[in-house]
RNA sequence: GGCCCCAUCGUCUAACGGUUAGGACGUCAGGUUCUCAACCUGGCAAUCCGGGUUCGAUUCCCGGUGGGGUCACCA
């Protein structure tokens, strides 16, 4: 069997982190059989259309590398044979879903206001009963439903829900699971606008897209009793259902925007990158069976596996999502070579000074950041020296006198280094030297020099910077230094 | 409230019915060091509760409790 997953995101204005996951977990088992990935847009509400989003979604789908084979493939283009892939584009056919439905007497109009139905809902309300539809177009005879078509009445079409026993619905990670037909409502298939809602778009799409995994949120789960419904009534064979546990905020609730980023765009804004985006995310409820963590796109496209899945809700855990950013980003810098200077160049954009000593920055920082974007914070001291405290020059375990001495020998020493010597490792030897030569400790060299060139109590290694800024200005900022004594 | 799903350290998770219940993040302590990171070593920390089944339950069954989801002309 080929193996066809979606994603069916509705656009509303970014990718929800939660999305994807759904849209990750759907990819890489698409990616593990040599499948393809869908991306069908799910547009039936007019209310909620959102200028811009789609090619909004498409792009951030694409930037963490989740690039669809079939469907919107590009923002504004499409490819694949089982189109159009935006929903609102396909209102005909599920028009003719629903009529096909009312001529196997599977559905019927119902010409019930919003007012009755508000009504209705308010009064069962109050009785303390489960809000539901009575079910009173269901009587309605010919002559009446072809009266109040012609009168061009508002009209939707329900769902007849069949009078069975109980409806047992399986799902690859559930299991099976029964429900009583009483539990569900005459749900409406088509609405008075002519769009279909999700349950009728999803399932025509889902069979004509011959889709043969739907891996969604497990929000849908109590809706899959209607949408099995919907195969059986069409005659359709239904795919496999995979329904995810849903991503929480730390306090348990629905993974939302205000307890923090929840878009994909936020994140990927703030200094993440895309690959430990994945990662983290694909260990939220998946393991590889293994205790390995780290794992790129394509070996997850070879790990993954619907049977490692878990079951339980997870916790959006930004620490740890940090930890594989800060991992990735320490990793990426010892590899060096083309890895690296990728890096750099795409943390440009977090950097308001001097963008092209990117890769200076990073090996600065990198090992103590978690974020890109802290990378203009961390190292503001370096384009312009900040005023400091000048007691602060003067190491802990160390003496005025001491320090002076330091600061002097380290200010001779590096004014008469050749300027093209002006490397760390001779910088550092420099130093070195003058701590043994004069029976000095390292605490009375380093640390002042390091002081004097950044003002900051805490900070890369003296050797680095002074590398870093050049001779000019280190040895402007020792002289500072020494004045201030 | 009805229905549905779920339940191992604070968090993410591992454990053919037999393990000192393992790993990772975080945290704490120590090492390294001029500082801070990084790095190395170690510590603290969990099977929701109650019944069964079994020689033996984290694991299987039932009940409870707790958490979540869902009950729209939204997806």
């Amino acid at each position: 069997m080929t193996i066809r997953t979606r994603f069916a995101p509705s656009p509303t204005g970014y990718l929800h982190i939660g999305g994807l996951r759904t849209a990750l977990f759907s990819y890489l088992w698409a990616r593990k059989n040599k499948g393809s990935f869908i991306l069908r847009i799910e547009d039936t509400d007019q209310k909620r259309y959102v200028k811009g989003a789609v090619d909004l979604l498409i792009k951030s789908l694409i930037n963490v590398g989740l690039q669809p084979d079939e469907g919107l493939v590009a923002p504004g283009k499409e490819r694949g044979k089982f189109g159009p892939y935006i929903q609102s584009q396909r209102l005909k056919i599920y028009q003719k879903s629903a009529q096909d439905l009312i001529h196997k007497g599977l559905a019927y109009y119902c010409f019930c206001s919003s007012q009755r139905l508000e009504k209705l809902k308010r009064e069962q309300q109050d009785r303390q009963e489960m809000p539901h539809y009575d079910g009173r177009c269901r009587a309605l005879s010919e002559t009446e439903i072809k009266k109040n078509l012609a009168q061009n009445r508002s009209a939707v079409i329900r769902f007849k829900i069949p009078p069975v026993e109980k409806i047992v619905v399986k799902d690859l990670l559930h299991g099976e699971i029964t429900v009583s037909p009483r539990d569900l409502d005459d749900f409406i298939l088509l609405k008075s606008d002519g769009y279909a809602t999700y349950h009728l778009a999803n399932v025509v799409d889902d069979v004509g897209m011959k889709i043969s995994h739907v891996i969604r949120g497990e929000e849908w789960l109590p809706s899959l009793p209607k949408h099995i419904l919907l195969y059986q009534a069409f005659g359709y064979k239904a795919p496999e259902f995979v329904h995810l546990p849903l991503l929480l905020n730390p306090d348990r609730s629905k993974l939302s925007k205000r307890q923090g980023d929840v878009s994909v765009e936020d994140f990927i804004g703030h200094g993440y990158l895309p690959s430990a985006l994945i990662n983290y995310v694909a260990l939220l409820g998946w393991n590889p069976g293994t205790e390995r963590e780290i794992f790129s796109l394509t070996e997850l496209s070879q790990e993954f596996s619907l049977k490692k899945l878990n079951k339980a809700s997870a916790i959006f855990d930004v620490q740890k999502l940090n930890w594989f950013n800060a991992e990735y980003i320490r990793k990426i810098i010892k590899a060096g070579g083309k890895e690296y200077a990728d890096l750099a160049a795409y943390s440009v954009r977090f950097i308001t000074k001097m963008p092209e000593r990117a890769k200076d920055l990073l090996r600065l920082f990198g090992s103590r950041l978690s974020r890109l974007n802290e990378l203009d914070i961390l190292s503001a001291w370096l384009w312009k020296l900040p005023k400091y405290d000048r007691k602060l020059l003067i190491f802990k375990k160390s003496t005025k006198d001491k320090t002076e001495l330091g600061l002097k020998l380290a200010l001779d020493k590096l004014s008469s280094l050749d300027p093209k010597k002006w490397t760390q490792d001779n910088i550092f030897s420099a130093l070195e030297n003058i701590v043994k030569e004069n029976n000095l400790a390292p605490g009375d060299v380093f640390w002042p020099v390091r002081l004097a060139i950044s003002g900051q109590e805490k900070s890369p290694s003296p050797a680095e910077i002074l590398e870093f800024l050049g001779a000019e200005e280190s040895l402007a900022r020792l002289q500072k230094a020494l004045s201030l004594l």
